[in-house]
DNA sequence: GATGAATGAGAATTCATTCAT
DNA sequence: GATGAATGAATTCTCATTCAT
């Protein structure tokens, strides 16, 4: 009985964390605010109802993925920043391919922008993506610092320096709509070399 | 009375102007998915029947604004890349000061966001705003064909730099929410120095 | 023009009131909790959409159902209560007659029945109609308390015994619905003896 | 064996029993309309699949509320009216007090108004209550009648006073919603006064 | 032309009932 | 039998567009 109760959360969960990915996939097919419930639903292959067994509304669904995302991201650049067998630039390097390599990031990306910048959205939901966007910034912010101190990155205040570069792939990102993609070519060596200090 | 048909015409294009404005203005505000009729007519102070009377459709004020915006932004950028006044660097810096204290921009560079990644809008837009986009690179790199030639932008495809720069300002002007801004100082200077050469 | 404006305040001021109406009457069709907007609608003979126009939700065209049936009592009760051409006895007996006569008494008392005992109802409105009731019980204390004064109506505390003869009235009242009336027949002049005062 | 089929039945009676009466509390806190089967599960501290196991739909928990209720209320009334210890007032008395002291009345007044006045409840079902309810004057008419023949109360057709007695009460009861009392006071022996015959 | 009420198609949400475990 | 997740029909509410004044 115990066991089938602990069986259930961890089923419950789950299932939560499937529909937000596939809600992720919607999203990243019919934007942000056109994504219905029942697109959601199709895409998680189960009904429009079940969807609210697990969310009590659509917006809630749309605050799951954010913070999720937020999260994954979070994980993803740590892991990086701490990784003490990389240099500095390789980090950036790494950062910058992966997440333009990430076709889910666009959605993603497109998500947080509309949170944050739609007025209809809940004040405490844009706040607490602002937030954790900020807090995001850390990690780059090290590898910045850590470069400087090694003289591979160029100089300038490490977070601002970190916003710019996590703007810049952010940018670039967002112009990269599935369908009607901007057709200039993107080389990632050529973006972290804006950021790296040349050595004579 | 040719005059008075004349008058009429200008009128009415000076008309559809400001309800152009005042459009963009509500977007900005309530994200372009989120944006009714009702709200532009309220910001223009007109009713929502006399709207129809200018537009055809809530589509072809999107596609309107979103016209007027990129050709703004066209010869905005055109003016600066020709002027012979200014040097390569200086112009970046202009181009790069003015576009982030706009704050028009913030709710024009998030119109042409929601209306290259949402699916419901008509893909005839949606391809118009690529392709405008894409065309209006070229004063930017221009400039920065002219800032290598002259040494003082660092080397690449001036095309995919020109990207890299537009993406990187854009990208920051999406942080810049009204009320909900990030909370880290954005330096022009900074910015700058990531695409300038430097000289010893 | 200024013509223009107070006439479109007036026609919308009716249009609530015949809507008002006409939900009192579905109300009655099908009860508080079962009524559709749907059902509101085809008895106003106007579209969905249209209810909207004019109330901002179900929940809003209830209370004011409510509130409009609460003060036409007031006003009725009160008329009667000061009208110095009637004895006491005759005033209720008005009251009795003219109420239970009313086909829409019906439909009004089930609505501010369910209002007050139905907890998913926000408690601000449960107040307010609560409160009207006590306030609307004032005209019918003040009969009594004349009554009592030239020995015509039973003594007591005047507010008690307004408060059962309103609930005897509501009660009767409650049992008498549409197609499902209780078979037993209702003489207001027995009623009326049962508050009057014998003299011999 | 039999034996055990024979308590597995007396099992399922009071379970359904308990679940009826936990209907009651729902449905008096909700109404009869915004009652879920959820909540009577969770009332019953039951799963909403086993409320299905113990009743064929929500109605017929609805039906059985009702049924038991009206029974329940004829032995209560049938045994005072039997009763030869007491009086005819006493006995309007002793109904009065135990009917306005029991709060689950409350709930049950409520239960049989909504069912009555519901039109998407079953006409079969509204037309029961409306027959028990009727069935159910008989024993207080009885004492009616019985007072009336001792000359302690006041004169009428019997059956119509029971009628007014019992509007009286229930109407007195539906005002006394649980936190949103009308703030008046009851006196049982003032009721009783208004059906008694004063004698000199 | 200007206005804003009217319309109805479409989206979000609820909930009685069923069903797999 | 017990459980609670799954279902989808039904309901509330929204909003671009039309239309009468």
């Amino acid at each position: 009985m115990a066991r089938n109760i602990e069986k259930d959360k961890q089923m419950r969960w789950e299932r939560k964390q499937h529909i937000l990915e596939c809600a992720l996939h919607a999203i990243a097919k019919k934007g942000v605010s056109s994504v219905e419930i029942k697109d959601i639903a199709r895409e998680s292959k189960i009904s429009v109802g079940s969807v609210y067994t697990y969310f009590k509304s659509k917006d809630d669904i749309l605050k799951e993925v954010a913070r999720k995302g937020q999260e994954e991201y979070r994980v993803f650049t740590k892991n990086i920043a701490e990784n003490s067998d990389m240099n500095s630039l390789d980090k950036l390097r790494e950062i910058c391919t992966i997440w333009l390599d990430l076709k889910s990031n666009w959605a993603y990306t497109i998500l947080l922008q509309s949170v944050r910048s739609n007025e209809t959205i809940h004040g405490e939901l844009r706040d607490t993506v602002t937030r954790r966007f900020t807090r995001n910034l850390e990690p780059i912010s090290a590898i910045i610092r850590e470069g400087q101190e090694n003289g591979t990155i160029k100089s300038g205040v490490p977070l601002e320096v970190a916003f710019y570069f996590v703007s810049l792939i952010q940018g670039l990102t967002l112009q990269r709509v599935p369908g009607y993609e901007i057709p200039v070519n993107i080389d990632v060596e050529g973006i972290i070399q804006l950021f790296a200090q040349k050595t004579h």
